[in-house]
DNA sequence: AGCACGCCGACT
DNA sequence: GTCGGCGTGCTC
């Protein structure tokens, strides 16, 4: 059995499951050609699986004997290119994941499901060499002129125009030959004129800066032309025969944006994004793994993309939140960017207005390398920040969502037929419904968590798993009718609007008016043409586009990022400000924005309403260093999760337990270490337990290892998640 | 993950 | 007697 000749491959199966997270080694039979990195199919079990090569040896650990051979290969090319196995290792050691969820995330998920194929089309030709027809059949006559004339032809093209039956029999006389040929499926959408302008010195300055490896934060000011920038950047990385990859976040992939791209990179430039369908998606990877593409533009899974020879990776509005994935498998792009570059010996650069206190602080250290744009390319000043104290609207008697101020201006651009932006980062009607008499709030049967009015379908929603549910006309406790709505939401702002600006078309922008394909495109081609006209909206409104005659913004309830209880908050709210106001005052009119809060003394407003990033920057950096938090120390949480919540606090304490008696031999590592129930006890069912660790740096990497271990060597029946600094704890 | 094996309760 | 519940263990 045993011959000398042998091949091994060491296989991952692709399943999510932690008993199959290790290689599996198989047989390569004696004709199979096989490379490291193809997908193929194997007996596992009594069943067959699909797996990924991950090596090819010349012996094997596991008993021979007992050894099955691979069973099929699905690509006859190997979809996991040497980079991407290297950084499945990277991923794996750095955030403990699956293997098999890690090589996922670098395939289309469509193609490991089997659902998408190439595109086959079937063209017709005529045949160099053929025998004459006969007289009679002269529609076949007219199919020989036409393909003589025309050469090779779509199969479907001819036959509606001619008929399927002559063309058949051409086909059986062998006089007109059939042949297939893949296609990409093109998505399609309308490309503008390319608008390249020159680059201001400054901006040339920053380009030639940077050069050769390394991270670069480029924090340049709203308009100041980052985008021109990295387009540059692209451009020069193509004349050096290199490819590049450029992330956006999702909700800035709008129209406009890609047409820009595709304006100035054409057939190079590939897009990745979640408006594609299946069998786009799949072309535009197979366009990017061929070489043919040679630009990949996408939101935060493209940093994924199978590119090779990479010249250049750009992070734009990097402080964003999105660029974490807070789903199964968790990574943070940054991490993945800064491995690819890496790798590839390019620069990486991470643009931003408002750089997150973990990219400055890094820049500050000489870690990053800081290129800053202080100055808008226009030259038009930023517009003014009004700062609203809503307590003292509430000790003037007005009990309105909007201040005094606000309305004043609203009313205002109103008669001078000019445009608002109206900035509430809450969807639906009201935050909640609670019984003013017991108490009772209205909550998702299946999560922790108070339901949200939506008027326009008159339904409470759970936003978190997306269960319905009839609205309270009276309190199921104690049936009183009495029941208040909580904080203002989208909706609500809208219809408060509306009574005050009847005539004024007033539009609404937020998860929920843009599920549909075209939706959000149509709402702001509305808007363009709505003079006067108001926008409300989410953050999906705080980004890229350029309205001018947006003269005002509202931001109707500033502090609602501001307590959310976690380390991130503050620097979170004056993110959203300094986004925000910059689509106030775009062109020649002068912009304003009204900012409502209930704490207008809290320094985030002072630091915003002067768009005084640096001094934002000093002041919270300084916050986080005295009380230790990161950048200054690491965050470590681990959750559990289960249907069954004495199992989930039982194992979360079990595990709590053994990180105490870690911590007795590490004590002055340890800033704090509690377990509890999650923010979010219980979502879709599931109860939630976490705990929390926050690690001094100098061996916050020995500690995090050791956790790891403790809980790698457990059967847990509740899923076990890590987090390293996670962005929100619920 | 999924499937087999195995050990205990309520039924035609 | 048996059907079927799901706890445990294994898959190269």
């Amino acid at each position: 059995m045993l011959e000398d000749n042998m091949k091994f491959a060491s296989v991952i199966i692709d399943q999510d499951a932690k008993a199959l997270d290790r290689v599996f080694e198989y047989i390569i039979p004696k004709e199979m050609e096989i490379k490291i990195g193809q997908r193929v199919v194997v007996p596992f079990g009594n069943r067959m699986l699909q797996g990924f090569v991950v090596d090819i040896k010349n012996t094997c650990e596991y008993d021979v004997k007992k050894l099955k051979s691979i069973n099929l290969i699905i690509e006859d090319y190997p979809v996991i290119k040497s980079e991407m196995l290297e950084l499945m290792n990277f991923m794996c050691e750095k955030y403990h994941l699956k293997l098999a969820s890690i090589l996922r995330l670098f395939l289309p998920s469509h193609m490991r499901e089997g659902k998408v194929k190439e595109l086959v089309v079937k063209y017709v030709e005529l045949k160099k060499i053929h025998e004459n027809i006969s007289k009679n059949a002269k529609k076949q006559a007219k199919i020989i002129e036409f393909l003589e004339k025309n050469g090779k032809c779509l199969f479907s093209e001819v036959s509606n125009e001619f008929g399927y039956s002559p063309l058949k029999a051409l086909i059986e006389k062998e006089i007109v030959r059939v042949f297939e040929k893949e296609i990409n499926r093109k998505p399609s959408f309308s490309v503008e004129e390319d608008k390249r302008v020159n680059l201001s010195n400054m901006q040339q300055n920053a380009v030639d800066s940077i050069n050769g490896e390394g991270v670069y934060l480029l924090h340049g000011v709203t308009g100041s032309g980052k985008t021109e920038v990295y387009m540059h950047l692209i451009d020069r990385e193509l004349k050096n025969n290199k490819t590049a990859i450029m992330l956006v976040p999702e909700i800035s992939l709008t129209p406009q944006v890609l047409s820009n791209f595709k304006a100035r990179f054409k057939e190079d430039v590939a897009i990745l994004h979640s408006g594609l369908s299946a069998g786009e998606k799949f072309d535009e990877w197979r366009r990017i793994f061929f070489g043919e593409a040679k630009v990949v533009v996408g939101a935060r899974s493209a940093i994924f993309a199978p590119i090779e020879n990479v010249g250049v990776i750009i992070i734009d509005e990097e402080h964003e939140q999105s660029y974490v994935s807070e789903s199964n498998p968790r990574y943070a792009t940054h991490d993945v960017a800064t491995f690819r570059a890496k790798y590839n010996k390019c620069p990486l650069v991470l643009g931003s207005a408002t750089p997150s206190i973990d990219s400055y602080s890094k820049a500050e250290k000489g870690e990053y390398k800081l290129i800053e744009l202080p100055v808008r390319a226009n030259g038009k000043e930023l517009p003014k920040i009004q700062i609203i104290d809503m307590l003292m609207e509430l000790r003037n008697g007005n009990n309105n969502i909007f201040s005094s101020q606000l309305m004043v201006d609203l009313y205002n651009v109103v008669n001078n037929k000019k445009q608002a932006m109206i900035f509430i980062n809450r969807r639906g009607f009201s935050s909640f419904q609670r019984c003013r008499d017991c108490g009772y709030v209205a909550k998702c049967t299946d999560c922790d968590i108070s339901l949200v009015l939506h008027k326009e379908d008159n339904r409470l929603k759970c936003h978190y798993c997306g269960k319905q549910f009839r609205v309270l006309d009276f309190c199921p406790e104690c049936k009183s009718a009495n029941i208040k709505q909580g904080a203002v939401g989208t909706e609500q702002v809208v219809e408060e609007l509306k009574k005050l600006f009847p005539d004024v078309n007033v539009l609404r922008m937020d998860n929920d008016t843009t599920s549909t394909k075209n939706a959000h495109q149509k709402i702001l081609t509305e808007f363009k043409n709505s003079k006067p006209g108001i926008l409300v909206g989410t953050q999906m409104i705080a980004k890229g586009h350029d309205f001018e005659d947006v003269v005002l913004v509202g931001i109707v309830d500033a502090d609602q990022s501001l307590y959310t209880g976690d380390y991130r908050s503050i620097e979170r709210t004056f993110q959203l400000i300094t986004q925000v106001s910059g689509r106030a005052g775009r062109s020649q009119s002068e912009g304003k924005v009204v900012l409502q809060t209930y704490s207008p003394r809290h320094f985030v407003y002072r630091f915003s309403a002067n768009y005084d990033y640096l001094g934002f920057y000093k002041k919270e950096a300084n916050l986080r260093e005295t009380t230790l938090f990161p950048p200054y120390s690491l965050v470590l949480r681990i959750l559990f999760s289960h249907e069954n919540e004495n199992i989930v606090s039982q194992e979360t304490k079990m595990c709590y337990n053994e990180i105490v008696n870690l911590r007795s031999e590490h004590e002055k590592d340890f800033i704090f270490l509690d377990a509890m129930k999650s923010p979010l006890k219980r979502i879709k069912n599931k109860f939630r337990y976490q705990i929390l660790m926050r690690l001094r740096l100098d061996n916050a990497k020995e500690i995090e290892n050791k956790v790891f271990n403790i809980i790698d060597g457990k059967n847990f029946k509740s899923s076990v998640f890590f987090e390293l600094n996670p962005q929100n704890l619920t």
